[in-house]
This record gives structure tokens, C-alpha cells and sequence, in this order.
DNA sequence: CTCATCTACAACCATTTGGTTGTACGTTAC
DNA sequence: GTAACGTACAACCAAATGGTTGTAGATGAG
């Protein structure tokens, strides 16, 4: 199970991370294809130390990586931190399901046994 | 595509609700039964409102609801908000998938070009 | 060399967050 | 009816967030 694998802190990132629609764009933008931080900045309308700072976040969360070009700093998405977060939520799921799905027997069990009492 | 039926600060306060790992906690334990808030408030090394305030984060994000239940209010995982986080998630990852895919096949045909110049 | 570009980072500010305590109100138990 | 319990909500506080501007250091272009 990844979820056990992951301390807490580093989920508080990870989700952080995409709790900002500014963040999730960066994301998209850069999966699949290095972009400069200028480049991105140009997109959104804040200041170029806004977007560094956003960018800094999805470092942290290792959601992306930055690789130094020349003069300039490329930003990519992270396959392991993506697959990661998927992961995890996988596992969340499959425990939801599992507990869901318990319930859910308990239910059958019971309109089972008394039949008929669907519609008291 | 889930991701477009969605408004960003729906997708904001969804990730921001788990960005928590109370909260997560809290998911967790209401998965498939309800808890009053103060049943749930016991298990934390904090005050009654405080637990009430994450329910209410849960709530907003539309992760939980709350059913009342004589003097008490039951918390219980709210199975629409879970599906749509992970259908979202999905959406997401297909989305990567697919680029990520793009630029491998790019990628391939590349070496499939220029066949011997992998290592220059 | 010089200038424009890209980046890094500090300082500052407003708002939000995660927590506290205190008070008030409805419901249940006795 | 009264006491205890569960909840709601306001007021407050420290710290984190999301943004700004300004300054300074590398690097590339002309």
C-alpha cells in the first residue's frame, strides 16, 4: 500500500501543491516538455517572482524539476510525482471501496434476512 | 472530461481539503458509517471546534455530510464528492498519459531516425 | 565590453488557515 | 425541571499563503 510509504507531510505537499488552479496549469503546461520560468510567467497575469514562487511549490511537492539551460531554468513535470500522487489516490480509493463495499454487504445481509421489509 | 464540468474553485477547495492529514483522517473514519463530530473530535489531540472546523472544510469541498441524529450530527463520507475527486484525478492522468505518451513516441522516432547517435 | 534577459531572493503586505477559548442554544437523561 | 451533553458560532491569535516590489548575480547577444 503507497500510502504507508508516504509520511504525512509529504502528502500535506503534495496536495498543497495542487489546491491552486494557477499550480495545476503549470503542471499541465510542462508535462511532456520543458518550459523556462519566464516562459510560463508569461501565461498568467502576476509578477515573474508569483510564478517562481508557485513553481517552488510543485519542487517541494516533487511534482517538478527544474534543470538549468544557459541562462535559463527549465521546469518539467515529474513522471514519479505524478505517478505518485495517482498512486496514492488509487490506494485512498481502494480503501473506500473496501469499507464501502463492506457496508454495502452488511446491507444485503439485512434486506436478505428481512425480506420484505424493503418498503415498511 | 470531468475536469471541464468542474470550476476551478470547486477543484481548489477539493485538493485544499486534503491537504490535511486530519482531514484525511477524518475521510478515512467516516468511510461507510457515520460519527458524531464530537465521536470523531475524541481521537484528536485537539478542541471539539477545531474538529469542527475540518468537518466544515469537508463539507464545503463536498467530501462529507452531516445528518442529524437526535442531539448529535452524524459525519459520513459523502461517495459523490469521493468518485468525482478520483474521476478527476483520472482525467488528470490521462491527460499526462497522453502527452508523456506524445513525446515518447516523438522521442522514438528520433532514435528510430537517427539510428547510432544515442550516444554522440 | 555592454546591455538586455533570466533567475534568485529578501522584504513587505493582505488574507487565509488552523488553532484556541468562551458563550449560547437545543436535546437527552435522570 | 435540572444537569449533562452535543452542537453552533463568534472573537481572537500565530503562522502560512499568495501576491507585490526591489535588488543583485549569471549568462547570452550584439
Amino acid at each position: 500500500m503507497v500510502v504507508d510509504e508516504l509520511c504525512e507531510s509529504e502528502l500535506d505537499r503534495l496536495f498543497q501543491a495542487f489546491a491552486d488552479s494557477t499550480r495545476r496549469d503549470i503542471v499541465r503546461r510542462v508535462t511532456g516538455g520543458g518550459l523556462s520560468v519566464s516562459g510560463l510567467a508569461r501565461h498568467y497575469a502576476m509578477s515573474f517572482a508569483a510564478v517562481q514562487k508557485h513553481v517552488a511549490v510543485l519542487e517541494r511537492a516533487d511534482l517538478v524539476s527544474k534543470e538549468r539551460r544557459g541562462r535559463e531554468q527549465l521546469v518539467r513535470a515529474n513522471r514519479d510525482g505524478l505517478e505518485r500522487a495517482r498512486a496514492l489516490l488509487d490506494d485512498y480509493e481502494a480503501i473506500w471501496r473496501q469499507r464501502a463495499g463492506r457496508i454495502a454487504d452488511i446491507l444485503a445481509e439485512e434486506t436478505a434476512a428481512g425480506q420484505g421489509r424493503e418498503t415498511p
